[in-house]
DNA sequence: TCTGGGGTCCTAGGACCC
DNA sequence: TCTGGGGTCCTAGGACCC
């Protein structure tokens, strides 16, 4: 296990015919700690925190020397200072990190065009077709490990095999900075001893039906009739575990995936009961969730209200609209609708949320992108305006917009 | 310990139609 | 007559992932 941080290397160069290993899963090693240490080096032998200090907050990442006082991702951040009181704690800078993320990506579309991001830090990659170019996959590997710390100063760890969750947890063990091989016939060697919840989908509630089953690896998984798997967690999940501890994954790696939904939600410091509160956040949400469709040329159907009340229940009311829409104050007209039956007197909601669902592109709708006739025109530019200039952190006033407002020209 | 914000996928019941 | 089954849509909730 390497103490470090992450300075040196751990190269795993496995003399193994890699060349049935042709999914690469890549995945930047505590991500947005080190974009933050690129700009402060002294603080690379200390305990760092990425994640707002509020008091709600949870920790958005930590560094490899934080991890080893319990720190992770998602902690509550009391929590994580109770456990580590002296980590320096960093707000976040999401810019950088897509800054980053997009040059570490334009790499990856050097090696081959089949490149699947998965969130801001990790991708995969078939390099199937890259062989006769670049090398092995192990080869691959390491070319593109060397290119990301030489281009950008930040480190990552590769998994190769023959297919993507194979690739996945190969590259989790490989951590920090190593590259880690797992040829077709090592499959099973390697996947079997893990414990049930390094597998994909397997998290806190389906580990615990799994230890009551009496499986703790992943070798029992395999060992256990589909039917109890199907009996205890589902026919989906039942088939999609029993596929994967066989190391059976059939899913290619794909470029681009449609959005099949777009939202905003909002935790508040403090729980709120004042539903003018709540409706002016809602307006703001409203607003945001149209700015997006628009930006991105789309219509929604169905808009999903989201309440999250003092003791964490959690609730949603959905409603299809009779026409698609992209217009924030159709959207909000729909959502504080739903709102209004749920907002009993003596509420104290912790979160309020906004999404749309069902898109479809917007031009084929025959949807102008807005009315020109409406009152809201204003207010829905103001924000595209008010977005577009200073970013989505200064689109908060505009819930303050009202219809009669005449839009702010010049 | 007291739990963010962005999402995807699955389940299950009821309505409705054939 | 009081009884089937399949398909699809709508809705609510929950598990999970980064």
């Amino acid at each position: 296990m390497g103490k470090q941080d992450g300075s040196e290397r751990q190269v795993t160069t496995a003399p193994v015919d890699d060349s049935t290993a042709t999914i690469l899963h890549v995945d930047l090693d505590a991500f947005f700690v080190s974009v933050e240490l690129l700009d402060r080096p002294e603080l690379a032998d200390q305990p760092v925190i990425v994640g707002n200090r509020s008091g709600r907050s949870v920790v958005t990442a930590a560094n490899y020397i934080a991890r080893r006082f319990g720190v992770n991702s998602a902690m509550p951040m009391a929590l994580a200072l109770r456990k580590c009181p002296q980590a320096v704690v960093l707000e976040p800078h999401m810019s950088a990190y897509k800054h980053y993320s997009d040059r570490v990506m334009s790499i990856f579309d050097d090696v081959t065009p089949l490149v699947e991001r998965v969130g801001i830090d990790e991708a995969f990659l078939d390099v199937a077709g890259a062989r006769r170019l670049h090398g092995s996959p192990a080869v691959i590997g390491e070319l593109i490990r060397t290119r990301v710390f030489a281009e950008t100063g930040l480190v990552c760890s590769v998994g190769a095999a023959p297919t993507k969750f194979i690739a996945k947890l190969a590259s989790g063990l490989a951590k920090p900075n190593g590259l880690l091989v797992v040829p077709a016939e090592a499959t099973l060697d390697f996947l079997h001893p893990l414990p049930v919840n390094a597998m994909w989908g397997v998290g806190a509630t389906t580990e615990e039906a799994l230890v009551r089953l009496g499986l703790r690896t992943i070798g029992d998984i395999a060992h256990t009739p589909l039917h109890l798997l199907q009996r205890s967690l589902g026919e989906a999940s039942g088939n999609k575990l029993h596929e994967l501890s066989w190391g059976r994954d059939s899913r290619a790696v794909t470029i681009e995936r449609e959005e099949k939904s777009v939202g905003h939600e909002q935790t508040f410091e403090y729980d709120v009961t004042d539903t003018a509160v709540l409706r002016s956040e809602l307006l703001r949400l409203a607003d945001a969730v149209a700015v997006r469709l628009r930006r991105g040329g789309l219509v929604g159907r169905r808009v999903v209200l989201k309440l999250r009340y003092r003791d964490f229940s959690t609730v949603t009311r959905s409603r299809t609209l009779a026409e698609p829409s992209n217009v924030g104050r159709r959207i909000y007209e729909e959502a504080v609708a739903a709102f209004e039956v749920l907002a009993a007197s003596g509420i104290r909601v912790r979160l309020i949320g906004v999404r749309m669902e069902q898109l479809s592109p917007a031009d084929s709708q025959g949807l102008a992108l807005w009315d020109p006739d409406e009152d809201w025109r204003g207010a829905e530019l103001a924000v595209d305006t008010v977005t577009a200039r200073f970013g989505r952190g200064m689109v908060r006033p505009a819930s303050h917009i009202v219809p009669s407002r005449e839009p702010n020209e010049g």
